[in-house]
DNA sequence: GACTCCCGCCAAAGC
DNA sequence: GCTTTGGCGGGAGTC
């Protein structure tokens, strides 16, 4: 007791004697968050804390005395700490006495009275929200035990969660300084971006597969090498993520911080931020949090305790109301979850960069968040941030598009006004959207669809398109100078609900085209800038050539017939972001210059040469985009065509050019029919299908009549034309326009259903109180392009001799997350 | 019986 | 060498 009484009392009378360390970094702190803050020093010992009394193990004792009777309680107060241990062991005693073992039992608070949560709720109750920096923010632990009457453990768990949020920090020994909720907007997007980069949403996807397989099909060898190859995948630990001011420096942070509750707790918010929706089991936590420490270590006692301490997590959170608990159902049964409740997390345009403690977080993506943000200034300057990358619906990107076009023709004087480069990257822009909805408009028309182009230009209030006929129309008309530009058609995918926009372009010189993704992963508009929007060819030699190929996923992929499983292993790969990462940085920096320049010696850019600093420029802005080799319309696409598609769809100049390919991959049907369901998740685009959509899928079934198995053979124009229906909400899901009946068939009824099958099971699980009918054509997976790193967007296509491709790994994609349409 | 999560041991880190 | 911090898992309360 003496020691204890030196050690707690000294600092206190000591100004200044905190740690050396503290000492560095906590004024630091302080100045950061509350400038008005007093320098920092250890306030005297509170004078009602006597050096015998804390924490000794007598305080147990009288705090349970104290909390066994209110009598006890209030005779404690009475006496005002005065640690008469004598005094405490005869109330002990006393009561023993006068209480039977029951009534003294009954006598205790209730659990409930004493759970993480309730002693939160007190514990937030004594600090303000958003405090004033002339207020004490101070909170001394054993303050604050006392009065809450529990023990410090208990208060560990609470701070160490609010920490996590910079809520709290921690000044000195048993000091802690109250932030309330001032940084927590900051912390949540730091958080949302680095769930983001570490891929978070594909490992819940992940997870749920996993669980599906395990339910479904338990083959032991194959989950455990899924598994294996998870772990492998994330290697990538990432550690505490800190504000800047607010680092962290003492050791036991750093020291334990693989498991501290701080991490845990910010792994936990990142997996809500990153979901949609933004509800996450605690099983699907537990997981995630597991397999980033060792997941060959995992066994039950494991994932107990790590639900032991996502509990904890969650109570503290749901204090904060930041989450509340909820239950979600799927074929197992009910399931414990959390639902997000906190502040929905936009991006922060100014992203004020966060740093991280972690070593391993890969540092190019910050860069590149750091150039896509110079980026975005310096494409769009005059404008206003506008976000419609949670917009469903194209109209207002067409109308955007028509802004933006307006903002660039109807400048009173010539574009020298603006930088060259800067018009040139705007009308560059613009020259993408415009084909999106140029190529959409032909595969619609062509399809045969009732609809005139002038009704879906009124639906399209607004658009831009002046072009709007078919593609080759488009393509002929003389319109300087994006028209101009437009010499060759463009096959196109319907941005709608899905958050890229894919654009093919034609390379005439490499023979491959590209599919340009406009992907607002950032939720910056592709009006004003998509900091997710880059080109990246990969011309078809480069594609096969991608390093992080897997010989094996590729022939699981492509050989084992009937097999969801193969479908898993590709998700892994996705996760391999440390793989990937390199990879991705090295196609992007130099890949993408090199393409890049192709494209202006062959392309339409060809026109704009002569700004070539600008352009280059224009070309680099798109960090994280790509320009996707895409298979040429042989003899064989084309023939999949009614004559009225191949005169809309294939141009004079480049019959090749299909809009079926985009979305749609022409596989043969031996390819299709191994990779399954999940396949329909799989094109060089990437584009997601609901499961109501999929039914238009089988288009993904052959579009090559040449190909093996030619009687599985989809009409491409039909599927893709119901695609672009059901995506732009033109017509309901699960209603198709048939041009073949025969191909409409429901895939539920396909061997290879896992994947929907699961989705369903997702979908219950994120929707819980929604019936189950079909999603509606927004319930298209969404967001699928959003992970920053982008690389997933990347699919390797390896050609088959009849102008086919074959998918090799990276080409499989689990669905990220869903729109929640009751909730959203 | 499963779900929750309190509780406190005890080791690492801090001082 | 003591205190502070906090990982951890037993096991009790609750559903």
């Amino acid at each position: 007791l003496g020691a204890q009484e030196n050690h707690s009392s000294e600092p206190y009378r000591n100004v200044l004697k905190t740690p050396l360390k503290q000492a560095a970094t906590s004024p630091l702190v302080l100045t950061e968050i509350q400038p008005d803050c007093q320098p920092l020093t250890t306030p005297p010992k509170p004078k009602e804390i006597l050096p015998a009394d804390p924490w000794t193990p007598t305080s147990n004792l009288k705090m349970l005395i104290s909390a066994a009777s209110p009598e006890i309680r209030s005779r404690e107060q009475r006496r005002e700490l005065s640690n008469n241990t004598r005094e405490v062991l005869q109330a002990k005693h006393c009561l023993q006495e006068h209480l039977s073992g029951d009534e003294y039992e009954k006598s205790q608070p209730s659990r409930k009275e004493k759970s993480l949560g309730l002693l939160c709720h007190k514990f937030l109750a004594r600090y303000p929200d958003y405090p004033s920096t002339a207020e004490n923010n101070f909170i001394c632990l054993d303050e604050v035990a006392e009065e809450l009457n529990v023990e410090r453990r208990r208060i560990y768990d609470i701070v160490n969660v609010l920490e996590s949020l910079h809520m709290v920090s921690r000044l000195a020994k048993n000091r802690y300084v109250w932030h309330g909720r001032h940084n927590l907007s900051k912390t949540l997007q730091a958080l949302k971006k680095v769930g983001e980069e570490n891929k978070y949403t594909q490992q819940i996807q992940m997870i749920k597969k996993r669980e599906y397989e395990h339910e479904f099909d338990l083959d032991g060898e194959r989950n455990e090498e899924t598994a294996r190859s998870f772990v492998s995948n994330e290697h990538s630990e990432m550690s505490f993520v800190e504000l800047p001011g607010m680092e962290f420096r003492a050791a036991s942070v750093n020291s334990r911080k693989d498991k501290s509750l701080r991490v845990m707790s910010q792994k936990f918010v990142m997996l809500f931020l990153v979901s949609t929706p933004q509800i996450v089991s605690l099983e699907v936590a537990a997981k995630i949090l597991i397999g980033e420490d060792q997941l060959e270590d995992l066994d039950k006692s494991k994932f107990k305790t790590k639900i032991r301490r996502l509990y904890d997590i969650a109570n503290v959170l749901s204090s904060l109301e930041l989450i509340k608990k909820v239950h979600v159902t799927e074929e197992r049964g009910r399931k414990p979850a959390f639902k997000w409740t906190g502040p929905s997390v936009l991006p922060n345009i100014q992203d004020k960069k966060f740093e991280m403690t972690s070593t391993t977080c890969p540092p190019p993506i910050s860069e590149s968040i750091t150039s896509k943000e110079q980026c975005s200034k310096n494409l769009f300057p005059s404008r206003g941030k506008q976000n419609f990358t949670r917009h469903p619906s194209l109209i207002k990107l067409v109308r955007s598009i028509e802004n933006d076009r307006r903002m660039i023709q109807s400048a009173p004087t010539s574009p020298v006004k603006m930088s060259a480069s800067k018009q040139l990257k705007n009308v560059f822009l613009y020259l993408f959207l415009s084909m999106v909805l140029t190529q959409m408009y032909s595969c619609i028309k062509c399809s045969g669809l009732p609809s005139s182009p002038k009704e879906m230009k009124m639906k399209l209030s607004g658009s831009s398109l002046e072009c709007n006929l078919s593609s080759s129309e488009a393509a002929s008309k003389p319109e300087p100078p994006r028209s101009a530009a437009l010499t060759q058609p463009l096959a196109v995918c319907p941005p709608s609900h899905s958050s890229v926009s894919p654009v093919i372009l034609p390379h005439p010189h490499s023979g491959v085209s590209y599919a340009v993704y406009l992907q607002p992963s950032q939720a910056h508009t592709v009006t004003t800038y998509n900091p997710g929007f880059m080109l990246q060819p990969l011309p078809r030699a480069n594609v096969t050539g991608i390093k992080s190929i897997n010989s094996n996923a590729l022939h699981k992929i492509t050989t084992v017939e009937g097999d969801n499983q193969a479908a898993t292993d590709d998700p892994t790969k996705s996760l391999t972001a440390k793989e990937r990462l390199p990879i991705k940085s090295e196609t992007s920096s130099q890949r993408c210059l090199k393409r890049s320049q192709e494209l202006q010696e062959n392309n339409l850019i060809k026109r704009y040469k002569s700004d070539e600093e600008s352009l280059d420029t224009s070309l680099t802005f798109f960090p994280s985009g790509y320009l996707i080799p895409l298979t040429q319309c042989t003899h064989g696409n084309k023939a999949g065509f009614s004559n009225k598609e191949k005169a809309g769809i294939c141009s004079v100049q480049h019959t090749t050019y299909s809009p079926a390919i985009a979305g749609v991959i022409p596989l043969t049907a031996s390819e299709v029919k191994a990779v399954n369901i999940p396949a329909f998740h799989i094109t060089p685009l990437n584009i997601m299908l609901s499961p109501t959509s999929i039914a238009a899928a089988p288009v993904l079934s052959n579009s090559c009549p040449n190909s093996s198995n030619s009687s599985s053979a989809q009409n491409p124009g039909s599927a893709i034309m119901n695609f672009t229906l059901q995506n732009i909400g033109l017509i309901p899901a699960g209603v198709h326009v048939p041009a073949n009946p025969v191909q409409h068939t429901p895939v539920s009824s396909h061997p290879g259903n896992a994947s929907l099958r699961s989705e369903n099971a997702n979908l219950q699980e994120e929707k819980p109180s929604v019936s189950k009918e079909p999603q509606e054509p927004h319930a298209v997976t969404e967001n699928f392009f959003r992970t920053p790193g982008g690389p997933n967007t990347v699919s390797p296509l390896s050609a088959n001799s009849d102008g086919t491709y074959r998918i090799s790994q990276g080409t499989l994609y689990i669905p990220q997350r869903k729109l929640e349409v009751s909730e959203d």
